[in-house]
DNA sequence: CGGTATTAGTTTCATCTGTAACCAATGTCC
DNA sequence: GGACATTGGTTACAGATGAAACTAATACCG
């Protein structure tokens, strides 16, 4: 019997035990945390990129020219976060930062060309690893949880 | 049209470029960090705990008597981090430490008479939390949704 | 214009987290 | 029973993270 099918056999009711293993938002956090940290690794050792710097170069791969912050905008990074990630792409010399004509405080912040030629390698690394996560989903299934997650961020933006 | 239907009708080629918002991982991420912030800190405001605090307590409220490594067993997180977490709640009056008969280096955890109140009280809570976020998904939703973490957990080892 | 408020981005500092080193008690093997 | 490995748990140090203060440039408004 599956975990899953375990847990449904047992109804929770307002006086039974609060069980760790089973409360979804212990859950997402333990999902979310392996998978994060699997991820991380193989970044980390094949191009030395944090999370944060990934998901840098990730944007500026499909939308170059952004400032840092938009990209903070279309991640839950904060500015920090993404100065310090940006920072770091430009002492590696994978990002440039140029000056923006119409606002002296805005830098237009887009890969260079050894930025790009690791950008081109990581994403079929991103696909592979995102692939080997889905490999046990059909179509159906991953279209349930694509809508799964959309209606979850939209409850846990209520708590 | 929602988000996973829009993501649907744009299938991802091998040429495609990498959109980080349709990216699983990605969106994994943001989800357990958005649900376990919002989480987070209401557990802080109602009654100073942290999450690896609240994690040791639901445990030890369930089965009084573990040891730290249990605990450490039982959860994701390291014995380094379970061992910080008894720290603080036996620092507040919440867990109690008691030696081990048979094992010298072993002490048996359990929650306090004030611990236990604060338990009473945090599950309910976390219930409701938890409730709020899958307020809009029917008994068919939630199942699919528990099978499919527990799919994604598995291939999660595989990363 | 000139003063004030905003915005872009960085720096600072305090806290959290993770890895490794460590100490003490127990188990193992001869 | 004594050396060595193992286990339970803590300490120490380093790097990551986050909130708030700060700097510099622009926008707003009289």
């Amino acid at each position: 019997m599956s975990s899953a099918a375990r847990r449904k056999e047992r109804p929770a009711k307002a006086d039974a035990p609060l069980l760790l293993e089973d409360f979804l938002p212990y859950r997402l956090a333990v999902l979310a945390n392996a998978v994060s940290r699997a991820i991380a690794r193989r970044y980390e050792d094949a191009f030395g990129l944090s999370i944060p710097e990934w998901r840098v170069m990730a944007l500026l791969g499909v939308s170059p020219g952004l400032t840092a912050s938009e990209v903070a905008e279309a991640t839950p990074m904060d500015k920090v976060a993404v100065s310090r990630a940006v920072r770091s792409l430009i002492d590696a010399g994978r990002v440039k930062a140029s000056a923006d004509a119409e606002d002296g405080r805005r830098q237009r912040l887009s890969l260079t060309p050894a930025g790009a030629a690791i950008y081109r390698r990581i994403v079929p690394l991103a696909r592979t690893l995102e692939a080997q996560l889905l490999a046990d989903l059909d179509a159906g299934d991953r279209a349930a949880l694509d809508d799964l997650i959309d209606r979850l961020e939209a409850a846990a933006q209520t708590l």
